[in-house]
DNA sequence: AACACAGTTTCATTATTTGGAACACGATGG
DNA sequence: CCATCGTGTTCCAAATAATGAAACTGTGTT
């Protein structure tokens, strides 16, 4: 019986074709071959090979002066087709609109995707937009609002996973350090039906947030409304908790609904006057 | 009755797994095993591990429910990171506020993907916001602005083999429906130095573009303006045209300073009060 | 000219992928 | 109740593709 823990990779050609895409990406800028070559484990004829046929699928893009590799815009085509048809936030979209609109606050949609916190999409308090540099973009769990309200409703094998992957650094000093406090936040959560981030993970922010449930009880995603402890204290945003609750139910319902039609109820979603 | 599109086929297994990812994408909606293996020229067991091994490593996500497939959402994280590292968007961002501001109209800023357009940033006259949604979406490149622009300043051998692969779809009765045509009017685009789309992809909707080059000459994407006829004619239109061409130039001048430095400028580049 | 270095290619060996066929299993339906 | 069908899943020998040490190329340096 197997019980071999594999980190993340494993699974044949596959997994490590997928294990150097992540590894370009987490370099957060172009990266030479000798620079990959070093903080992989696979020899340079192999590294060299992978990255010549993702290049050559778009999936990574190379830099014939720079000779540099960077993640290849297909994956934005395909990330696209990801973010439309399973994330959350194509259905939560006028949701996300209205709680900006009477909060005034940012507001936040995320998922979670590997024991952390994916935000899939955004509405700021103050820039009128800010688009997609913060959908994709990832944080901790056991230390953000949206994070802590979806594993407060995971189930206990995939919690207990979860729990053991994050990393518990110091953000602040409020932040939650270890698995047993975590624990016992969740446990307050649970019982509260909403999460709360007390500067945990920066100061001087704040934030209330609800999970996003199926009414058979599966977790699907967060929203959360955030404050700055200078314009603002727990009192007056939780005063938006019943109507995060409410919105964070509707968009529950609405992503059971729109998940069980087999016909698609529709397409034109996004009709974009392109030019 | 069949009449498959022939997958640019390839690159061993990576390049297999690459169609499935992108096959599943195709389809708007989850996709169940039957109708992929029906689509596929994959058998059977063949298509079901590679499903396996991709939902494992969450370039596909599975819902055991509907037993449907659909793009998972890792793509939406590497995503991030591509568009972050490897488009014009960041770089652009500011340039395109102030095109819009100035303007009031819709700004497009587009790159080549494949042959096709893929639009990377937006900037909408009407709607507050409409974010992601656009970033990713493609288009095709005979018949918009921002596609012939690129087109026009592409290097003969890229050129011959892009403008091969255009569908040629008439969509108006403006559409440009052949590669002369085209090419004729890539010319004028050279000597003009600016695109314009007349009603060519869809009825009431005229734009200018121009390219955006290195100071090599090497093509890196386009920004465009785009307006109705209902509002306005190319009259007033193309009084932007020497703005918009201004803002390619710097957006240039900025993306070749900032290929260069080996020593990365920066890192923090988005902070993000999440929470 | 010799050297160092980053990137590229080769090729026999080895491990992985392959896919036809058989297997589960729920849903019909006779 | 058993037969049948349509899914989705697993097996395993054969075929194929991945592997990586070492040799090579080309550019820049001493």
């Amino acid at each position: 019986m197997g019980g071999e823990q594999a980190p993340v990779a494993g699974d044949g050609t596959i997994g490590k074709a997928c294990d150097v895409l992540e590894q370009v990406a987490a370099f957060a800028r172009p990266v030479r071959f000798a620079e990959l070559l070093e903080s992989s484990d696979f020899p340079k004829a192999t590294l060299y090979r992978f990255l010549q046929t993702l290049t050559n699928q778009g999936m990574l893009s190379y830099d014939p002066d720079r000779q540099t590799y960077t993640p290849g815009l297909r994956l934005v085509r395909l990330a696209h087709a990801a973010w439309t048809q399973n994330s959350l936030a194509p259905i939560a979209r006028p949701f996300l609109d209205a709680l900006s609109r009477e909060t005034g606050e940012t507001v936040h949609l995320a998922q979670l995707d590997s024991s952390q916190v994916l935000y899939v999409d955004k509405r700021n308090a103050a820039q009128p937009v800010e688009m997609y540099s913060q959908a994709g973009k990832v944080g901790p769990a056991y230390c953000t609002g949206v994070g802590k309200a979806m594993l407060a409703y995971l189930e206990e094998a995939a919690l207990a996973r979860a729990v053991s992957q994050q990393s518990y650094h110091r953000f602040t000093q409020k932040t939650l350090t270890s698995e047993a406090a975590l624990r016992a936040d969740l446990d307050l959560i649970r019982s509260r039906g909403y999460a709360i981030d007390d500067e945990e993970h920066e100061p001087g922010i704040i934030c209330i947030a609800c999970p996003i449930l199926t009414s058979g009880g599966r977790m699907l995603g967060a929203i959360s409304v955030t404050g700055s402890t200078e314009r603002m204290d727990f009192k007056q945003l939780e005063t938006w908790v019943p109507r995060v609750r409410h919105v964070a139910e509707q968009i529950g319902a609405e992503a059971q609904a729109w998940r069980f039609p087999e016909t698609r109820p529709n397409a034109n979603t996004n009709r974009m006057q392109a030019t």
